[in-house]
RNA sequence: GGUCUCGUAGUAUAACGGUUAGUACAUCGGGUUUUCAUCCCGACAACGCGGGUUCGACUCCCGCCGAGAUCGCCA
């Protein structure tokens, strides 16, 4: 049987790393079987429907490039793929079950049942509503909720992460089907879609556990064949022991995005988080974790989400697309988060900025901090220069000496042979003529060119900026010294 | 309170019942003729507790402790 997973968001706000790991394991499974990965958006709650929230949905899931083969914008052949828009299909589903005698509308008011609950919260018993099963209940109609009627037995069932699971009659309880306004609940929406979109792996976070009896019941009353179970464990916050939500300032993944993170780093790290193939690798493409991902690897506990390796693996993705793939392929990525005065530079010229910036990036955002100064003249600042830990032990006129010394040396390095190695070779025979420390003579010039805390090696740099920026610079620095 | 789940370094994890309990991030130290980073080398650091089974237990069993989930006309 083909395999065919889903993930199945509300549309309430943003998804975020607590929840993206929802969709991509479904997503790996499906792929890794040549299945089928559906996108349903279930909006049954109206009150907390957030307009906009299912483009961000989209957004999400195809920034991480895990395309739906069914759903919004692509349709399919159970469409349509919003909850609120199959309300018959519920209704129809609802009228069997009042048909075989296990559903009933339920008139009790709510304030009722908040009394029936108290009672039981303040005799410290457990809650169960078939215990005040209405006797007298009028035929279902909109307007009026209607009601699963248990038959509580014992179930067993296997979970493909928790395995073997058992529940007693004491948690099954009549949960309500369809709601006051019409519009089923969760419990039951989900198990109608399922069935009618043939999911065969239900994934879904460890909060449903505790409730899968209840599914099992209607499974069965339904008379449908129950789906593979598979509970993920939460992902922690980074402080306590709760499962990391908005609260916890759980950041949106698009967020991540627009803060220079990679998908397939983004990819590659929740994908690992709870779940590893046995094997010692850490970087993983997607082709890989769809064929090495396996259910029954899926931890068991709570793993907690720690944004300082997602940044390192973020660095190392960077360094493997530049590697892999060329400049090209890490500049495509880049757009967006150059500094504003890159604009006015050429594409080849940031081209060359990149290729030899990149290997100290851990985000794409760093560009913009890191790389202003071959776009601009830096804004001189000789409390920088003069207090660098280097230099401090310089005069000023031993500063300037060396300086002048420098600009006359590289400036008979003509514009023909500006380049890496000769310019490597000119720095060296400065060292030896200067007698200085290459810590001296390099930080004085780096500085001098730059007026970064770090930058790449100063052959390099000086490479890129070419020789009459570099050789103003110097200059600009040595007139500002006397 | 009932029911259920989980428990290896700070974090993520590996380990047919037999290993000096491995790896990665983080931290600390060192190296690669400047800085920051990369890269390389090294250090620190863990089986929640108590019983049992066994020649031998992180691994199997029981109890305890700790943490979490759930008990909605939310999903």
């Amino acid at each position: 049987m083909e395999t065919v997973t889903r993930f199945a968001p509300s549309p309430t706000g943003y998804i975020h790393i607590g929840n993206v790991r929802s969709a991509i394991y479904p997503y790996l499974l499906a792929k890794q079987q040549h299945g089928k990965f559906i996108l349903r958006i279930e909006d049954t709650d109206r009150g907390r429907y957030v307009e906009g929230a299912t483009e961000l949905i989209e957004d999400t899931l195809r920034w991480l490039t895990l395309d739906w083969d069914e759903g919004p914008l692509v349709g399919g052949p159970q469409a349509p793929y919003f909850q609120s828009e199959r309300k018959e299909i519920y209704h129809a589903y609802a009228k069997r079950l009042i048909e075989a005698g296990r559903a009933y509308a339920d008139p009790t008011p709510p304030e009722q049942i908040e009394q029936y609950r108290k009672e039981c919260n303040d005799q410290k018993i457990p809650f169960l509503y078939r215990n005040y099963r209405p006797t007298d209940t009028p035929e279902w109609h909109p307007g009026i909720p209607l009601r699963f009627k248990a038959e509580p037995q014992n179930y067993q069932w296997r979970d493909e992460v928790m395995g073997d699971m058992h529940a007693g009659p004491e948690v099954q309880d009549d949960i309500i089907l369809i709601k006051k306004d019409g519009y089923p609940t969760y419990n039951f929406a989900h198990i109608v879609d399922d069935a009618e979109m043939g999911v065969t792996h239900v994934m879904r976070g460890v909060e449903y556990l505790s409730s899968t009896p209840n599914y099992l019941a209607l499974y069965d009353a339904l008379g449908l064949t129950r789906p593979k179970l598979v509970s993920l464990p939460h992902i922690l916050a980074p402080q306590g022991n709760k499962k990391l939500g908005k609260r916890d300032g759980a950041k949106s993944v698009t967020e991540y995005r627009d803060d220079g993170v990679l998908p397939e780093a983004m990819l590659n790290y929740l994908a690992c988080l709870g779940w590893n193939d046995g094997t010692e690798q850490e970087i993983y493409t997607k082709e890989e974790l769809i064929e090495r991902f396996s259910l029954d690897r899926i931890q068991t506990s709570g793993a907690r989400y720690d944004e300082t390796k997602l940044l390192w693996m973020n660095g190392q993705w960077i360094r493997r697309i530049f590697n892999e793939r060329g400049v090209d392929a890490l500049f495509e990525r880049t757009e967006g988060f150059w500094p504003d005065v890159a604009d006015e530079h050429s594409v080849e010229y940031r081209k060359k900025v990149l290729s030899i910036i990149y290997d100290r990036l851990k985000t794409l955002s760093d560009l913009r901090e890191m790389t202003a100064y071959f776009f601009a003249d830096p804004e001189l600042d000789m409390n920088m220069l003069l207090n660098n830990k280097f230099l401090k032990k310089l005069s000023e006129s031993e500063l300037e000496n060396l300086l002048k010394t420098s600009i006359a040396k590289l400036s008979s390095l003509p514009e023909t042979t500006w380049n890496a190695d000769s310019l490597q070779s000119t720095l060296n025979q400065l060292l030896q003529e200067t007698g200085k420390k290459p810590a001296e003579l390099f930080s004085l010039i780096r500085l001098a060119l730059s007026f970064a805390p770090f930058s790449p090696a100063l052959n390099l740099t000086m490479e890129v900026l070419g020789r009459d920026a570099s050789l103003a610079r110097l200059n600009a620095v040595a007139r500002a010294i006397q």
